[in-house]
RNA sequence: GGGCGUUUAGCUCAGCUGGCAGAGCGCCGGCCUUACAAGCCGGUGGUCGGGGGUUCGAGUCCCUCAACGCCCA
């Protein structure tokens, strides 16, 4: 078969070419006729739709892509869905900015609805206009649908192989289906429910929030010593605390039952400062003696410590902050009356903060302020995603039960084949460490609604324990315009009616069923048993504790399976001074800008040198280096199809010559290699070792053998020029399949000037195999061709002469087995080396080497 | 405080079951050579973080210390 090749090959233009073809061919598209066995299953993360992309996205989709497209290689069906996760938080946050909105649930729907702006950032001197929560959820879809098209343009340009028949967003119908059946089976089991508890909660964003959404940030603030007084004359108890403003909502004080100083103590009964509230001096083993005076108050709720207190003791609850982070207007109860005043003229309505200078003075003046506050540094509980601490408030939340499965989630955790494997460790460290089921309520508007409504009591109260719950034939609903079976619109929220559940579900409650949303879980039974349980995982090792784990919860306990048997966890991206990418520093990188500077192909080579969990920076030399790797590859293709072998068998059984032989035994051994990795998730060193043989290939062998596949004044039998050629044709079809996952657009290209001229593609070609290359050669051969032309070539270069100078006489002393290794390929190297006369000399293997006698010898 | 990881050339990183310290980039020098000057050839460059141990032999295995990063308290 002859090639069609192009006179000067470019990487300029193959993306718009080839993805445009790809798209039109299906090349990616999956076939669900095959069975289970034959196909690869990628859970696809779906990534934010926040309109922001950048470099960490390529990065970490381009090396599942390149797995991806090893395992289609290999004849597997794969399923490679996109999801859009326009879920959640982030949404909301961007829609109030993008069209300065805010979401008033109270409002009614107004159809003509028209946001004051659109785009172009907020405005700073408008207040945003309130809307209703359906015209607020209208907007984030419209922003949503604008920033998936984004994203697919980048995600093609990258040249995922993405079947783009099969996407889904984690807001959309099915998403939110498949979310309120899993949550209904899950109540139905008891695995899920809802309890009235003490909740990590944000007061800016007025919801509460899971242990997984917590992070420790470094605060300053102040030991407070106050007075606490012992009943009868016996004087004074110091307590130290970080939150002195907490102090009305004291219900009691705490020591270790070890500590000898509170012993007597314990069980008697003491008077708070300034409020007179008596509360009891309780001892429990997570008292810290070495921590203030050691010993602590209890209040409602100053942290989770408080809560397990508050628990194990069965200690009273005396709520003191509301859910804006104000001070609730009454003091609570069982405050003397003189307190109580103290209370509500001093501290009801206040923030925290002003709370905290408030009663601060007030004890000053009391003299209960022993000395003055002593500065501290402190690790603070904040939500990730928020600008003040956290309180614990009480409210109805719903749970799914995590701390009953403990030692099975370790269980499916330890199942897991994790790459790389010490990431399973991060997995088993947090699901060691939970401390509460997993909450997955949010009191937001942009969500997957809970389908449950309460009925009221003649009195108007949500009866709770009696919810009505939606049919699973009804799903998806929402119980804010959905009415309950039975009910009538009428009856919402009048006395002896109902009320919707007016929460929504944590992103995660619908991003933990990916495998089951992309694979159509009970809604295509056919397509769900030949992609689940999935092949894949990806993801970052920032999610292990969040998405990675909810996935295992989930499907453990719907389908008592792992969701897939690999999870290959990426790292991260830096900037290049190996500082963390983010937003707020400006060190962003924009991929388009990236993209178009360097080629995609050269992106995706930079990608698939980081091994997967190594954390990499963003290094514009690697990509260069890509980019002379695809460019060498072209040239070296047209080379070989267009003037030294542009035609000819390339079957084995047609390399005849002892150094061809040689080389594709080679190439056999890297084909291995290369397989070995990525079977083991090691995408990085089978890039790394075909490119090294690629080079080696190019400037030895290429070199070596090119006069004899010329072969223009016919100075090589005709046999012995064929075997170059086909050796050349063989090697090169290799190769390009080597290439095709980390670069596809290059290979493609070439495969197209010659295999591909029937329009089949190199993404469908078989990954190549050691049967298909000759058996039988010998490593040595080769290897010592090429340190002989190097020698060869190190003398002309230090002479300073051409590379095509005439050598005399070149004479090679080595071991008997090596020079008949070199007999072989003796004409060659004549030709390569421009040499007159090679003599072979026999030496002990200790002295070998190569005197060179350039024919005119340097000045 | 606990866990995990990293530490090899100026930079980025390979180095598998212990067996002569590697690649690319950078730097220096050379070369128009009938694929590629956006190329090619050659050279320079290292107490393998420190200390101790096992071994005929340690970058590799064990112990210990340190720095850095991440995760969790």
């Amino acid at each position: 078969m002859s090639a069609s090749v192009p006179d000067k090959p470019s990487l300029d233009g193959l993306e718009e070419k080839w993805a445009g073809r790809w798209e039109a061919d299906g090349t990616y598209r999956f076939d669900r006729s095959a069975p289970r066995e034959q196909v690869f299953a990628v859970d696809t993360p779906p990534p934010t739709v926040s309109g922001s992309l950048h470099i960490g996205h390529v990065f970490s989709y381009t090396q599942t892509d390149a797995l991806a497209r090893y395992q289609r290689m290999r004849g597997k069906q794969v399923w490679y869905p996109m999801g859009w996760d326009d879920n959640g938080l982030p949404t909301e946050r961007r829609v109030q900015n993008y069209f300065g909105v805010r979401c008033e649930p109270s409002l009614p729907y107004d159809p003509g609805f028209a946001p004051p702006v659109s785009g172009g950032g907020p405005p700073e001197d408008r207040p945003p206009v309130g809307c209703s929560r359906p015209n607020f959820v209208e907007l984030c879809r419209r922003l949503s649908a604008e920033d998936e098209r984004k994203f697919e343009q980048l995600w093609r340009r990258v040249g995922l192989s993405v079947d783009w028949q099969q996407t889904y967003t984690t807001i959309g119908p099915e998403s939110q289906r498949a979310s309120q059946r899993a949550f209904l089976r899950q109540l139905a089991r008891g695995e899920a429910y809802s309890a009235e508890a003490p909740t990590l909660w944000d007061v800016d964003f007025r919801t509460a929030v899971a242990q997984a959404e917590l992070e420790d940030r470094e605060r300053p603030g102040a030991y407070h010593r106050l007075a606490f007084h012992r009943a009868g004359a016996g004087g004074d108890v110091p307590v130290e605390t970080t939150r002195p403003e907490l102090l009305p909502a004291c219900v009691a004080l705490v020591a270790h039952p070890d500590d000898s100083r509170y012993r007597e103590l314990v069980g008697t009964v003491v008077r708070t400062p300034l409020f007179g509230v008596e509360v009891p001096v309780v001892a429990h083993p997570l008292a810290q003696p070495d921590k203030g005076t050691g010993i602590a108050m209890i209040c409602t709720f100053g942290d989770v410590t408080d809560v397990v207190w508050w628990r194990e003791l069965h200690l009273p609850v005396r709520a003191v902050i509301g859910r804006d982070g104000r001070l609730l207007p009454d003091a609570p109860a069982g405050m003397p009356a003189e307190g109580a005043e103290v209370y509500r003229s001093s501290l009801a309505g206040r923030t925290v903060r002003q709370a905290q200078r408030a009663i601060a003075d007030l004890l000053s003046a009391s003299g209960e302020l022993l000395g003055e506050p002593r500065p501290i540094r402190h690790p603070v509980k904040f939500y990730e995603k928020g600008d003040n601490p956290l309180e614990i408030v009480t409210s109805r939340q719903w749970f799914v039960r995590t701390l009953a499965h403990r030692e099975e989630l370790l269980a499916r955790g330890r199942e897991l084949r994790w790459h790389p494997a010490h990431m399973g460790a991060r997995y088993a460290d947090w699901v060691e460490g939970l401390n509460s089921d997993w909450l997955i309520s949010r009191q937001r508007y942009y969500g997957v609604p809970f389908p449950v409504w309460y009925p009221l009591s003649a009195q108007g109260e949500p009866l709770h324990d009696q919810p009505l719950l939606a049919a699973e034939d009804r799903l998806p609903v929402d119980p804010t315009t959905d009415v309950p079976d039975g009910y009538t619109e009428a009856q919402r929220d009048q006395p002896g009616g109902f009320t919707a559940d007016p929460d929504v579900m944590d992103t995660w409650a619908t991003s933990s069923l990916t495998p089951q949303i992309a694979g159509r879980w009970e809604e295509d039974p056919d397509l769900f048993a030949r992609v689940f349980p999935m092949d894949v995982r990806p993801q970052g090792h920032d999610i292990i504790r969040t998405w990675l784990f909810a996935t295992v919860v989930r499907a453990h306990a719907e389908l008592g399976t792992l969701p897939w048997t690999d999870a290959a966890i990426s790292g991260w991206i830096l900037d290049p001074d190996r500082k963390k990418m983010s937003k707020s520093k400006g060190n962003v990188v924009t991929p388009v800008e990236i993209l178009e500077r360097h080629s995609t192909d050269a992106i995706r080579y930079w990608a698939c040198s980081a091994r997967l969990g190594t954390d990499t920076a963003v290094d514009e030399g690697q990509m260069r280096v890509g980019r002379k790797l695809a460019i060498k590859l072209l040239n070296a293709s047209r080379f070989v199809l267009a003037s030294v072998a542009p035609d000819g068998p390339d079957e084995p059984s047609a390399v005849t010559e002892e150094v061809d032989r040689s080389l594709l035994a080679s190439l056999a051994a890297l084909v291995e290699e290369a397989t070995e990795a990525f079977e083991a998730y090691d995408h990085a060193r089978a890039l790394e070792r075909t490119e090294a043989w690629l080079w080696g290939f190019c400037d030895d062998y290429l070199e070596l053998v090119k006069s004899r596949a010329y072969n223009r004044d016919g100075a090589f039998p005709e046999p012995a020029a064929a075997s170059a050629r086909a050796a050349l044709r063989l090697a090169l079809s290799v190769l390009l399949r080597l290439l095709a996952p980390t670069l596809p657009y290059t290979t493609e290209e070439v495969w197209s000037w010659w295999k591909g001229a029937d329009g089949s593609s190199i993404h469908r070609s078989p990954w190549p195999a050691v049967a298909d290359l000759p058996a039988g050669g010998t490593l040595g051969v080769a290897a010592v061709a090429a340190e002989a032309l190097a020698a060869v070539r190190r003398a002309k270069t230090e002479a300073g002469l051409s590379l095509r100078a005439p050598v005399a006489r070149l004479v090679v002393r080595d071991t008997p087995e090596r020079l008949a290794q070199l007999l072989a390929v003796t004409d060659d190297l004549r030709a390569a080396g421009a040499v007159d006369t090679l003599e072979r000399v026999e030496v002990a293997a200790g002295e070998a080497g190569f005197d060179v006698t350039l024919r005119h010898p340097a000045a």
